[in-house]
DNA sequence: TCAAAATTTGAAATCGCTTTGAATGGCTTT
DNA sequence: AAAGCCATTCAAAGCGATTTCAAATTTTGA
């Protein structure tokens, strides 16, 4: 029974003499003490390695200090998570916040979650990420007064912060380039339905081919989550049609890859037979740049938008209107190999 | 400004007309309440939607009810990561106790947080990841008397709540196989050095190579972080050796994926000219079953590991000795295509 | 030199919960 | 009818910080 007896505000006012109060205040800056007691306390709080007892200093500042990230297990808490989550924590850890991470298994236990949030106070705000269309669990939190940052957007009655990326520009580009390049029948393996982000590329894709005088055809557009094995399924399926497809465009890195398994299983060569553009998170374990062929990709920082997320939580629990919390972040448009000419018919 | 006006113990007391203590005793479970009352308190907490304010009810336990975890920053909030955090999530979340997750640049900052977690006693316990074979980390907690339970091994004085896999049996096995269909030079792609795992890989493979007479080429062996890109590098350099390597051990799958990029690029064919056994995880969405060709693997889920841990962490709590707490899992080893024949020389 | 103002310090209230020790009232028991 | 028990309930004392309000000390100004 490792009885952790840290040390406490009282014991480290009794060891330099000196009441509660003041050194409560040195420690935290006040101007009302003098500049001698306020290096004395310091260094001896140093040396003693002090710091306030987290959960009574919540209690009497009514700061829970930390801010909560639910997610729903398996699904989302995958590798553009981890990604996402590493960059929100570079700058919640210079903060000194915390960062309060529960998985729930489904969208009832998620909303419940939120609830317990906001009854026990755990948190100051929270990151919600991967909205739909219109998301409940934004209404959810507006309701409970819980502020939030979302990471994409969501069209519900009141204004919200958001961050999210254009995806519907970089889904034109990519489209109208593999367009330019003579391309006819271009896939798009697109996200889950219902999420905004699978919507607003999919009226990229769509805004492309239509500026083209061409119809989209219900066959080359699926939607799925982010995986190897779904979009090499679908991938699969796809090729096996006649005219086949000759161009993808590929969700995510991971879709990527099973779309690059079921061309190979095709005996089609990626760049020539048939062309790629995937969208890419930037993992650090998994470069674009270094893919053979090297991969054609519409970019954009996942990591980053956790960072600048991050900070804009903190902006808000200072008090900046949420109207004012908006970001749209451009994405690049980059070409490799797997993008080429449309194979002659 | 929405200031959170939560429900207070003390306004469910005064509508219920009962005082603060009854009401708390009613909802803990304690058997001195009248069981009438106890209906009466429990429905009605349960309509107004009554929760403890967690710092005050932390505050008043001596109890943080949360585990922390440290991970360094883009280096291990990876895949793997995110696979065990959600394990251990999954079983957090049934027991009401927080996941407080913090990122740090540095071995140093590493250290440094777990003083801080420890002085503002924020957690409970802590779960260790990834540790080197005497790993300071865990010296430090032991010494702080932070409890935590660690996934993987390490030699320190004391005794230490582990759960590690099989790493050397499983490499010890996967290697045999490999000498079974004839290769000679097969390449290890392992951790990085000083991790324990991956000595513990080493011996394996060094056992498998000796238990018939073969001595090891450092040349086929190399340490690395588990990146694409990365295995990519090292698996061309081996190749390009006369002779060059008939086989390869992955360290994982993000590994696999570099390795087998190398081998096409070298105008090789996997499963024949070319062998691998991978490390398999269990990514949802990276399926060893469905790559092509399908993956050989040694596997072991690193989400059931984690939920395990979460598990051994609440026995600790209870008070169960850190001797009695370890566990060493079993490896399977899944043969499939991409490990063959060794190609006539 | 002495009152007034400024600087520094401290005692005690507060945050919202748990928990100790005491009180209340109804039933047995003698 | 008094004493002793139970079963319930409550008032008040923590938990370890911040913060209000008051007190003590030093400086200043006339």
């Amino acid at each position: 029974m490792g009885r952790n007896a840290a040390m406490r505000l009282k014991d480290l006012a009794e060891h330099l003499g000196l009441s509660q109060t003041t050194v409560s205040r040195a420690l935290n800056g006040y101007p009302e003490v003098n500049e001698a007691t306020r290096r004395r306390v310091a260094e001896a709080a140093n040396l003693l390695g002090y710091r306030p007892n987290a959960s009574a200093l919540r209690l009497a500042t009514g700061r829970a200090g930390a801010v909560g990230l639910v997610l729903r297990g398996a699904d989302e808490l995958g590798p553009h998570m981890s990604e996402f989550l590493s960059g929100v924590g570079s700058y919640m850890a210079s903060q000194e916040i915390d960062m309060l991470v529960s998985t729930v298994a489904s969208h009832q236990e998620e909303l419940a979650a939120y609830r317990r949030l906001a009854a026990s106070q755990k948190v100051d705000a929270v990151i919600l990420h991967s909205p739909t269309i219109s998301d409940e669990r934004a209404e959810l939190l507006m309701e409970l007064k819980i502020p939030f940052v979302l990471h994409g957007r969501t069209n519900i009655g009141h204004p919200v912060a958001w961050l999210d990326i254009d995806n519907t520009s970089a889904l034109e580009r990519a489209t109208s380039h593999l367009l330019d390049l003579g391309h006819r029948r271009i896939a798009l393996l697109n996200g889950v339905k219902g999420r905004t982000f699978a919507q607003h590329r999919e009226i990229g894709y769509r805004a492309a081919l239509t500026a083209r005088g061409l119809s989209v055809d219900p066959a080359l557009v699926g939607n799925s989550a982010f995986t190897d094995e779904i979009a090499f399924r679908m991938a699969q399926a796809m090729l096996e049609q006649r005219p086949r497809p000759t161009a993808f465009l590929a969700g995510s890195m991971m879709t990527a890859l099973g779309v690059f398994r079921a061309i190979r299983q095709a005996g089609l060569q990626l760049g020539s037979d048939v062309s790629m553009i995937a969208h890419d998170d930037v993992f650090p374990y998994l470069n674009a740049d270094n893919m053979y062929p090297t991969m054609s990709t519409t970019r954009s920082s996942i990591r980053q938008a956790g960072t600048r997320i991050a900070e804009l939580i903190m902006q808000i629990l200072a008090g900046k209107p949420l109207a004012e919390v908006h970001e749209l972040w451009p994405v690049e448009l980059v070409l490799r190999e797997s993008s080429g000419p449309a194979p002659k018919s």
